[in-house]
DNA sequence: TTTTCAAAACGACGCTTGTCGTTTAAGCAC
DNA sequence: GTGCTTAAACGACAAGCGTCGTTTTGAAAA
């Protein structure tokens, strides 16, 4: 049950790419991520190397002479290992205490609020 | 407004024990950490010297030979920022991507829902 | 076949982190 | 003062990270 190791912040970043744009070429990752991030295309590459020494991604041939890159864990189970880390050191594991934060300082916009007291209606409807 | 600088994790979780704890010997921390991480004195006391170097803590004279430490960050706006920066990297910014995963996960109560509900009401309407 | 070119591979580097072992020094108890 | 105790200071070290520059290579164009 336990992942197969811990991605790094950047490599986190990269998954993120992944999981929404799975498979994918480096070359797609990287400007992707260029939108948000100035980053080298080397760099980019390396980072996913490592990935793949770590097993967090996998890939195949792709066009020409590039591959196709997917994410090997699973997205929710990633997240969660993530989350319970963060929760654990910056929130002294209070999951409600980060929750209000979020609500609270965060500044979310109302969209996101919306999405998120529907989500909660569904989950009460749930909990018969 | 930019925080001085960026705590580890490790650090972090000092600056955790520090809010709630304010103001304390090295031994005191690592007495508390002690608690959950198995740990050595000095490895506890070098990384508050960081932070002290990092500006993220202050500190007097304490009792006999040692010091009294305080965070010199408010708890609040650090918390903020290391939440920014996880919710980018993990959630690509979705905040409310973050909150569902939490309440998903995490199985919160009935009560703790309806808190969590009643917060939301009480913020939308301050931002009439 | 030779050239060209884009993508992959390699290897390096400087910084940060987590973790200690060892050394220094300030008080306190005689 | 002479030590003993205990906390602080120093320095070290291996691993992990972020970031590149440079080299190799394989395929496609000429």
């Amino acid at each position: 049950m336990n992942l197969p190791a811990k991605p790094s912040n950047a490599e986190t970043a990269i998954l993120q790419v992944l999981w929404t744009h799975q498979p994918c070429t480096v070359k797609t990752v990287h400007e992707l991520l260029s939108a948000t991030k100035t980053v080298g295309y080397t760099t980019t590459l390396k980072q996913m190397q490592r990935l793949l020494e770590k097993g967090l991604v996998k890939r195949e041939p792709g066009p020409g002479k590039s591959f196709l890159y997917s994410a090997a864990v699973a997205e929710g189970e990633t997240k969660t290992t993530l989350f319970n880390r963060f929760v654990e050191t910056t929130f002294g594991n209070s999951v409600s205490g980060l929750v209000m934060h979020a609500l609270g300082e965060a500044n979310p916009s109302d969209d996101e609020i919306k999405q998120i007291k529907k989500f909660i209606e569904d989950l009460e409807k749930d909990q018969t």
